[in-house]
RNA sequence: GCGGGCGUGGUGGAACGGUAGACACAAGCGACUUAAAAUCGCUAGGGCUGAGCCCGUGCGGGUUCGAGUCCCGCCGCCCGCACCA
């Protein structure tokens, strides 16, 4: 009987199904929780999907063989403008089209045969979500953890709404094409940066997360130590005496030589009432979009307002006041000082606008010019830990590192009375709101009498209004001609609610918890929480690793404030994988004007189109519709299996690094796994073979300890290896199927249909999903004799084969004595022989 | 621009600071077959007058008995930059 995944698969899951094997139980096994990033409903799942369960069904069977009790869910992070786009280009309402999608995708992810416990399956759309999200957001309200403040949007003048990030493309709207405009509007926000320090000193503690994900998350919160101070102006208009400017370079004041604000400054807005240069110059700086990014990469403009300030360490020293387009009002004080000698963009600036350039610091023993001259072509930004030399120094000694200079510097203003020392935060408040329609209602009402007032409890859940249309841009729930008019909670007059909706990183900040008790009539079951909290292993993309990981941070804690999560879950992820993309080649042909014709993969052989003609191929290209570059799984599984998709995804790339699918590497994981089926189905005869137990064993240990490290590509290759053994061995009979039952173990938390056909066929009983995981024996994995390299001057000349017990005197002395190694030496002594016991021998001449 | 990461044969990759290239893909050769597919076996980093030697982990330096691995400086690619999810 030829391997058939098409017939077997769905077998075995229906026979899962039957057991009820994974669905989530209390009881008085440890837990394990186990949680992949739950994914949009974009329509069709997609092989970055396929990688990421696969690789948490990898864990969440693997702990499960292991004897823990499992949980293992799946949701839909349903909220989010796609929605609302595709009700606008092709009609049909956002509802009903993330349904559908939901709907498909399910159908999609079934036959891939994830342990999942789709009991608790829930979508972030819907109502209950909605109600219990409401409920939180009323709780934090209460509990300080919401407020509401001016932010800056991107408005679109034409199409007359705000836009997203990515809707801006170079400064202009993406579907009218209008110069986009920065606006203040008021906006819900969380008080994350109230957890600044917090959020920052506990990262500490999540040992089991990437190292790097740690380090770009500290860096994001950015925590600084800096000074604060004012700049006496002269002349300006009333009410303007001082500018107020934060700096964590106070050591390099001596080397300032502009002072620079922002155009939303409040006095870049009153020197604006009379001069028409300085409007038309705010007016095009906002015409940048919001984005760090966009602010950072693009032309840095200025604009000198003839207002001086008084240098606060030589009040007869004048220094400029421009207007600058990369002066942020959101960020700091709005204001700054230029240090031209030490900051890439302060150079570009005053080399652009001819202002002098002064050195504060240089190498070690460099003078005044010397120092100069290093920072006239390009500034010079050493490590804070470096020594340097301050020739223009004004606090401290004349050599130090720039991290003691700026202490030096703090205590020197501080002394004077003109500065203080200030920590300060990157990190800012999370803003919330959208003006959008497919989101979570913000549960609020505003009253003419009582102001904003948080929606009655028994009111909730606020549910969005289903007659909405699309066919205009803008908030159709602003425009709705009833659903706004209510009453206020408190008085009972008529109000308007709140019409802004929820940032979609709260649905995904606190749906881990859900999970725990996903039918609650709260936002959580504290006893279930208690018992599943927290997550054991988060897997997700490392695109997630700032936002959503650091909101979730915070809102752990909220919920742990709030009474909706233990303490002991302020953390809610004890470890995190990040996994790489699934990439494809892109396979393009020219038009006659030399623009790309993109190729689907199926209509590409040997690199030519059917009709002969040659493609260029770009490879590891991260898949994209429209690059025609996409593989989809429905397609795989029906042609090849689950089992196939699941082993290539597993295979070959470490899990953290992006994976190439090639057709070629999924028809040799398709071969491998028949092979596998026909080494289960020949029932040969025969006798024992000591080696092949032991290599079973061995097989053990390292599947074991590398499924433990997520080197899966590691695990599959020992699994290879193990089925190169059994193919040579001549053993038979129980002796053989011992060993495929073993290996049927090994691989079933990867291509779990096919371990259960193994496990029959070799005599297991039950299904190989209850089957305990193998352990390894300590007395089949020892080796009593080790093969040492040998090396002279760190050069590979030979190897010694010698028992482990040997000493290291007695293996140099062998060494020594052996000829492969003495042609080497030439006759002469060698000077010293490091052994490294198990390891090599290094003989150096 | 700023922050973080990655870079090893034709390809994906393996390698506690200790034999670079495990395992696989593609390729070539052979067996089986009327033939092909499938399957099985063998070869395989590059170079040189084959057992041997030299060179080789993006580039340039450094630390070390020994560096793909650690340090410094470049180059290239990827992720993030707060309203994509």
């Amino acid at each position: 009987m030829p391997y058939d995944p098409a017939t077997s698969e769905p077998r075995w899951q229906a026979a899962w199904d039957e057991a009820g094997s994974f669905r989530a139980v209390r009881d008085e096994r440890p837990k394990y929780y186990v949680l992949e990033m739950f994914p949009y409903p974009s329509g069709r799942i997609h092989m970055g999907h396929v990688r990421n369960y696969t690789m948490g069904d990898v864990v969440a069977r693997f702990k499960r063989a292991q004897g823990f009790s499992v949980l293992h869910p799946m949701g839909w992070d349903a909220f989010g403008m796609p929605a609302e786009n595709a009700a606008m280009e092709s009609g049909g309402h956002p509802r009903d089209w993330t349904y559908a999608n939901i709907a498909t995708m399910k159908e999609q992810l079934k036959p891939l045969g994830l342990s999942l416990d789709w009991s608790r399956e829930f979508a972030t759309c819907d109502d209950d979500y909605v109600a219990q999200q409401q409920a939180l957001f009323l709780d934090m309200l209460e509990a300080g953890l919401v407020t509401r403040k001016q932010a800056t949007v991107n408005w679109d003048p034409v199409d007359m709404t705000v836009l997203a990030n990515e809707q801006v493309i170079d400064g202009k709207g993406w579907r009218s094409n209008a110069p986009v405009e920065r606006r203040e509007l008021t906006q819900w926000f969380f008080r994350i940066s109230d957890y600044s320090d917090e959020l920052l000193e506990a990262l500490d503690g999540l040992e089991g997360w990437p190292e790097k994900v740690r380090l770009m998350q500290a860096n994001w919160i950015g925590r600084s130590r800096g000074l604060q101070f004012r700049f006496d102006t002269v002349g300006a208009p009333e009410g303007f005496e001082t500018i107020e400017v934060y700096t964590t370079r106070p050591d390099t004041l001596l080397g300032a030589n502009f002072v620079a604000i922002s155009p939303d400054h409040p006095l870049a807005k009153k020197l604006a009432e009379g001069d028409p240069r300085l409007i038309a110059f705010a007016e095009e700086a906002r015409k940048t979009g919001t984005s760090e990014e966009a602010i950072e990469t693009g032309e840095k403009l200025g604009l000198d307002t003839g207002l001086k300030v008084r240098h606060p360490l030589d009040p007869s020293w004048e220094l400029p006041v421009w207007v600058a387009n990369f002066v942020l009002m959101d960020y700091g004080t709005g204001a700054l000082f230029g240090s031209p000698g030490h900051d890439q963009r302060d150079h570009d600036f005053s080399r652009k606008y001819g202002l002098p350039i002064r050195a504060t610091f240089g190498e070690l023993g460099m003078d005044t010019a010397a120092a100069d001259a290093l920072v006239a072509d390009g500034p010079f930004v050493p490590p804070k830990t470096d020594r340097v030399t301050y020739v223009r120094g004004f606090a401290g000694p004349t050599e130090m590192t720039g991290g003691d200079a700026v202490d030096h510097a703090i205590a020197f203003a501080e002394k004077q009375g003109w500065g203080e020392g200030v920590t300060k935060y990157r990190l800012r408040d999370w803003g919330i709101s959208r003006q959008r329609y497919w989101g979570c209602p913000i549960p609020v009402v505003h009253c003419h009498a009582c102001g904003t007032v948080p929606e009655a409890r028994e009111r909730l859940p606020v549910l969005l209004p289903l007659d909405v249309s699309f066919d205009r841009a803008g908030n159709p729930l602003d425009r709705h001609p009833t659903w706004a008019a209510t009453t206020c909670p408190r008085c009972g007059a008529d109000a308007r609610r709140e019409t802004d909706t929820m940032d979609t990183f709260v649905d995904s900040s606190w749906y881990y918890a859900r999970f725990t008790a996903p039918h609650a009539a709260t936002p959580t079951d504290p006893a279930e929480a208690d018992y599943w909290m927290n997550v054991d292993q988060y897997i997700g993309g490392i695109e997630h690793a700032i936002l959503h990981l650091l909101y979730s941070r915070f809102f752990a804690r909220a919920m742990v404030k709030t009474g909706h999560l233990p303490e002991s879950a302020s953390e809610p992820f004890d470890a995190l994988f990040t996994q790489g993309m699934v990439t494809h080649e892109i396979y393009l042909t020219r038009d006659e004007r030399g623009r790309p014709v993109y190729h689907l993969p199926e209509s590409v052989t040997d690199g030519r189109l059917a009709d002969g003609t040659a493609v260029e191929v770009i490879p590891s290209a991260k898949m994209s519709k429209s690059k025609k570059n996409v593989v989809d799984p429905v397609d795989i599984v029906t042609r090849l299996g689950a089992d196939t998709a699941r082993w290539f995804m597993l295979s070959d790339s470490p899990p953290e690094r992006d994976v190439e699918w090639t057709a070629a590497g999924a028809e040799a994981a398709n071969r491998f796994l028949a092979r596998v089926w026909r080494l289960a189905d020949e029932a040969k005869e025969g006798g024992d073979d000591p080696e092949l137990i032991r290599a079973a064993h061995r097989a053990i240990a390292e599947v074991t300890k590398t499924i433990e490290g997520f080197a899966f590509n590691r695990a599959v290759a020992k699994i290879y290896e193990l089925a190169n053994t059994v193919s040579r061995s001549n053993a038979g009979g129980e002796a053989r199927r011992e060993v495929l039952r073993i290996m049927a173990r090994l691989m079933a938390p990867m291509v779990p249909h096919l371990a259960e056909e193994v496990w029959a066929k070799a005599g297991g009983e039950g299904l190989v999903v209850d089957a305990p995981w193998p352990e390894a024996d300590p007395a089949l994995l020892a080796d009593d004799d080790v093969t040492l390299p040998v090396q002279v001057n760190g050069k590979r000349r030979g190897e010694v084969r010698v028992p482990k017990t040997m000493s290291p005197a007695e293996i140099e002395a062998m060494v020594l004595a052996d000829d492969s190694v003495g042609r080497f030496l030439d006759g002469r002594t060698p000077k010293k022989v490091v052994v490294v016991p198990g390891r090599i021998v290094n003989v150096v001449v």
